[in-house]
DNA sequence: GATGAATGAGGTTTCATTCAT
DNA sequence: TATGAATGAAACCTCATTCAT
């Protein structure tokens, strides 16, 4: 019973025409870039109403709540997650492996870049155990890990170095991609390269799929 | 280990007795309390003062707002942390080497359960951009992080196969332990054993910091 | 003579309507009422939304606080003293003098019974180091001095039997007068006429106007 | 029925040692000083019990509330105001009278310059309606305005030029004489002199009592 | 469709005041 | 005497939310 997202609706069951669409496009941008400058729990309706230069009745016209307008975010971003999946089930082996491999941290890391303030809450609410935003991060994550355990347990070796679940190695490399990713900037700040964060990921990340050092691939670059 | 982080002091700068200091402490600890229970955002100070039986007045003359409460929490939280640091200086030698890592992973995973609802906090107001709790994050993950540098530059490979930059691959293996850590039940609701995800931690970190698959080394378990 | 100085607009920045501009006006006459019933500093938000039938999140809409409702009655009330200016720059030539100066005594404290309330608190806040209240003092009361001076300088006599600067002159003159018609009932209290203090007042201001005592101008009253 | 001013006494009645003396005459300090910052109706308890050095119960222990405090300090203050009834009865024969002039409007200058605070919050609770202060206010005028009428009353002049009712004379320029004291800076930062406004004063003044204008007497300076 | 207006509800704070030590 | 502590009470202020236009 999916929320309707797609089946725009006013809150009172009409259906909007142009003007309104424009309108209720406008309060989710307003929203959005809200979410880029405040914590989540302290936007309030009359915030995102008067950036978008409107009154509070106007945004429960289109939304029941702040939540709920954020959640409409969320599930439009959610769907982008399907293209790190993608980047997963790429080519692993010897002569593309590295490649591979660097392309899906570099794929984490820009897709987070990218909506790193509306993943952010979806981050938090669902550490605060909010359900919907729960769901929406599962089903954003699984189809990666997912893919990447089948991708680990099918691939070239017999099993990973990394361990016999390949669900396990799939949640703990996710795990590693997703918290670097989201504190990118931290590590910045701690003076360490983002280009090494990238190359360390993919070595691990190539290490536990393929069971190759990185350094015996020709396609990598040396260690040191 | 007493709960009072330097000297204590009242809002209005006294110097508490034997029962202020008690109904301070009494207040901490609901705090905490209701840390478990309620995104932090949404605590109030009057939920505080009723779960301590006390009236807000007497909230207010202990702490300035909830947020600065919950820093105190913090605080003495992050000090716990140096326990990190001293498992990951451990003993790296052939013999040892699996035993480390394991407890290593052990120790992250077991300091998250044990804190979980206030570390929730400080990851997310630093995610949020709050200077003082990243202050603390900082300063509570980099003793950890600096010491298993110095490990992997010092330790038993030359170089790590997982990178050229010691910090940068210290900073990727602390990511995956701590963003595991956090997200225990999220794995465990997904239906992967804990056991594996520990497993599989090890078998990384192992690699990364000696150079030498879990499999190669005597006292690790066979993979499968 | 309505009561929106300037450009209304809400807290918010709204452009209020009708229905708004009235409820806007109510509080203010509500405010205008209590205030002549209570000290100042203890007028509350609460009691000004009470009087006026609303709730206190209604007056935030229109006042930041009291002090702002209070500070545009005085705007409004500080408009109308230029009418003292007019009758201080009267007719002083011998025919017409004594009757001039007693319609500016009795200007004077007319216009204070009429805004006794209102002005009370200007006088307070002055003297307490407001500034906002002591901009408008100083620009109500500047007018009148100002042209007194002017008629003391320019008018009948070479130099005022009170003095060489007419400046200082004039301020004595409005102190005495405002002093007077502020205490008003402090004197009748204290079994003084009114009419004997307008007619000394009248004379005093006549004398150090023409140089010529009352006495002598054939339209005044004989002393005794 | 006076308030114990002078007789000292706890709240709870017992007479306090010399210790306690001390304490409560350091609250009184405080107070006065207090008064010259803030506005009278913010001083809290806690700022004058902060301001000494001590707590709230203590300040409790010698006064109900901060109103009587200051009135107990105002009461001390009023006593010294006879002295300004005793240059009123002054010398007031050709040969002194401009000297005498002269030294009442100093006098009255300069006793409001010395109390400015304490009596500013006298003038302000009288205009409030505040009866306890009220009295002060009457009383300490009182003294200096009947001996003013009575100088006028069997003074030089047979009648005073300013009017029949001596009493109506005298409260006239009292009013005068406080005003400009309590406004002085008022005038000087609008640009006169106060020795400009000393002057003016003291013609007006010399004039009502005496029936000559200061230039036909020796002792003063010409105008001009 | 949009929005002026109004307001119930609720948390935040601040004090005055009181005890018991 | 002095004062740590506690707290009732009251005002403040801010929103979410709802209507009627």
């Amino acid at each position: 019973m999916p929320r309707d997202s797609g089946t725009l609706a006013t809150t009172d069951g009409r259906v909007p025409g142009r003007r309104g669409r424009a309108t209720r496009q406008r309060l989710l941008e307003c929203t959005s870039e809200l979410l880029t400058q405040t914590p989540w729990r302290s936007i309030k309706v009359i915030d995102i109403a008067r950036q978008a230069g409107t009154s509070p009745a106007t945004f429960y016209q289109y939304f029941e709540n702040v939540e709920q307008a954020i959640l409409v975010l969320a599930e439009e971003l959610m769907e982008g997650a399907s293209l790190l999946a993608e980047l997963v089930d790429g080519d692993w082996t010897e002569d593309a492996s590295w490649e591979t491999a660097s392309s899906v941290v570099t794929g984490f890391m820009g897709y987070w870049e990218t909506n790193r303030s509306v993943f952010r809450v979806v981050e938090l609410a669902t550490e605060e155990g909010d359900l919907r935003f729960q769901g929406l991060r599962v089903r954003a994550l699984n189809a990666v890990t997912v893919t990447l355990a089948r991708v680990i347990g099918a691939g070239g070796a017999e099993t990973s170095p990394a361990g016999t679940d390949p669900m396990a190695v799939a949640g703990t490399l996710i795990s590693m991609l997703a918290h670097v990713a989201a504190h990118q900037y931290g590590f910045e700040f701690w003076g360490i390269r983002t280009t090494a964060m990238v190359d360390t990921q993919a070595r691990v990340l190539h290490w536990a799929v393929t069971g190759r050092a990185a350094a015996e691939v020709a396609s990598a670059p040396a260690v040191g």
